[in-house]
DNA sequence: CTAGGGTTAG
């Protein structure tokens, strides 16, 4: 077939600027007066804008590949990755299906990474592994960008190690591959291998961008690596990516999460913001008790005109309720749905009951249990057993555990919660009882852990744990911190009034020296598996 | 000249 070159051209750039499917109808109408709808570039062209671009229409893209007689490959691919890219990602696979199949068009490089990347999008294992197949047969198995989707894919899928072992046989690693390896191992949360991963690629010379250290960074804060943070913020700095919102971002999580809200908030004002970071910065104070913080977060994105979503409330209630401001708490728990069109979830009702429970108002943490659509769910009760607990309540403790028990959910932590509780009413029945329930129904415990970082180095540990080499000198230190904190005031048993400094009969005045506060830290991080488990004189 | 990699809760 002849086409007029001249006309083609014109038409192929006129198609380039297109950006809304009325246009591009109209330039198709001009394409068929001058009959080149069967030209390759420019039937490829409209194809690829109906298919991929925001503004196309895929069922258009569908009536159009329909009516080619051959699809060549790159139309394959144009359709392919426009389902890939979609809501409904099936599709995709559906096409790559027929193109193996029907088509004499072979797959390359681009068709294995669309169909890839629809495979990772709803999790098909199994195509993943037979397109994986495909890649080893059609000679494909060495080419970096497919191998970068085959470690996405499997990783997304659950399978860290096969995605490893992809990532080891390339023959040719660029940033973008470790890059891809590093949140492979971080979203799956092996995160100590994906900090490992880091230094092997400095032996490498492939360099670091934003994407290597959000990853990292991600990586940090789960496993509370704040010292290799702080050399990932250096080099951040460094390379001036502290005005990427991402990265910035994940510095501001890290530095929360490790408990340097200093840190935290001085990343935060230098910085371009969006939801994540004032996200980041409430849950931030949240966790760590400081309700006021939050809460003056929270008007100031409002001020900034960013919507607050259901992680804001989330870190806003968990503040109120650690500092004790249940008014406040409650406040903003009615104005969720009223005034913010957020639907509270689970968590936000934990966030209520835990909120009266520690305030001592057992009553109205059952109501509000009661009026949650959650009566079904262990968690609920859970907290307000722990409350029971706090305020030595055996009514409200034997409701919260027969609930527990009637949906067959109760732990040992539940029964030693029970047990302690009894114990402070002096009865010795209720604790036998409770130490048979454990022995009978044989529940198992699963042991907490905790973790310190030394330079670059966490170690992780579990209660009475004496693997370290040099566990004689860590617990002899133990010992001298906790005489110290005793002498400051610490009362063994009371650490977490302690720690959140408030709302508390024994502290009511919530001043704490802030001495004290630092060691109610350290020993919280140090016993933190058994303050969980409750296991202390059991 | 159509590819591949990114953050908050749990």
């Amino acid at each position: 077939m002849v086409f007029e070159t001249s006309k083609a051209n014109a038409i192929l750039t006129i198609l380039q600027g297109c950006n809304n499917l009325t246009r591009l109808k109209k330039i198709q109408a001009h394409v068929i007066v001058n009959g080149l709808q069967n030209h390759p570039a420019i039937s490829n062209s409209i194809l690829n804008f109906c298919a991929v671009s925001i503004s196309g229409s895929l069922p258009y893209a569908q009536h159009l590949f329909k009516h080619i007689q051959n699809p060549q490959t790159q139309a394959w691919n144009s359709i392919i990755r426009g389902f890939a890219q979609s809501p409904s990602p099936v599709q995709a696979i559906f096409y790559y299906n027929r193109m193996l199949s029907d088509s004499v068009s072979g797959p390359d490089t681009f068709t294995f990474s669309f169909t890839l990347k629809a495979c990772e999008r709803i999790k098909a294992l199994k195509k993943c592994e037979e397109v994986h197949g495909s890649i080893i047969r059609t000679g494909y198995g060495r080419d970096v960008v497919v191998c970068t989707g085959l470690v996405r894919c499997y990783g997304g899928n659950g399978c860290a190690e096969i995605a490893r072992m992809v990532f080891d046989n390339m023959p040719e690693k660029d940033l973008v591959a470790w890059n891809a390896m590093i949140s492979c191992y971080s979203q799956a949360g092996y995160h100590q291998e994906a900090l490992r991963i880091y230094d092997n690629m400095t032996n490498e010379n492939v360099g670091v961008d934003g994407f290597t250290l959000v990853g990292l960074l991600s990586s940090c804060s789960h496993v509370g690596a704040l010292n290799m943070g702080v050399k990932l913020h250096r080099i951040a700095s460094e390379k001036g990516l502290l005005r990427n919102v991402f990265v910035g971002n994940a510095l501001i999580d890290m530095y929360a999460k490790c408990g340097n809200l200093d840190g935290a908030l001085e990343v935060f004002n230098g910085m371009p913001r969006d939801m994540f970071s004032w996200n980041s910065m409430i849950v931030g104070f949240g966790v760590h008790g400081f309700g006021d913080e939050a809460i003056y977060f929270f008007n100031q994105m409002l001020e900034a005109g960013v919507r607050p979503n259901s992680i804001a409330f989330l870190g806003l209630l968990c503040g109120c309720s650690h500092q004790g401001l249940v008014e406040e708490g409650v406040e903003f728990f009615h104005q969720m749905s009223s005034k913010f069109n957020v639907k509270p979830g689970i968590k936000h009702f934990g966030c209520i009951v835990d909120m009266y429970g520690r305030a001592g108002k057992l009553e109205k943490a059952l109501e509000i249990i009661g009026d949650s659509p959650w009566q079904d769910d262990p968690v609920l009760w859970r907290i307000l057993l722990s409350s029971s607990k706090i305020h030595k309540n055996v009514v409200i403790g034997e409701i919260a555990m027969r609930n527990l028990s009637q949906l067959g959910a109760v732990n040992a932590g539940d029964c030693v919660l029970l047990a302690t509780i009894y114990a402070g009413d002096n009865d010795e029945q209720g604790i036998a009882r409770m130490r048979k329930l454990i022995k009978n129904q044989g529940i198992k415990t699963t042991p907490g852990w905790s973790w310190i970082e030394v330079s670059d180095q966490v170690h992780r540990f579990v209660v009475d744990d004496k693997s370290h080499p040099d566990s004689g000198m860590i617990y002899q230190k133990l010992e001298e911190v906790t005489h110290k904190a005793t002498m400051a005031g610490y009362v063994k048993g009371k650490s977490q009034f302690i720690f959140h400094g408030s709302c508390s009969e024994e502290h009511s005045d919530g001043a704490v020296p802030i001495d004290v506060f630092r060691s109610a830290i350290m020993i919280k991080t140090m016993f933190k598996p058994v303050l969980e488990n409750g296991i202390v004189g059991w």
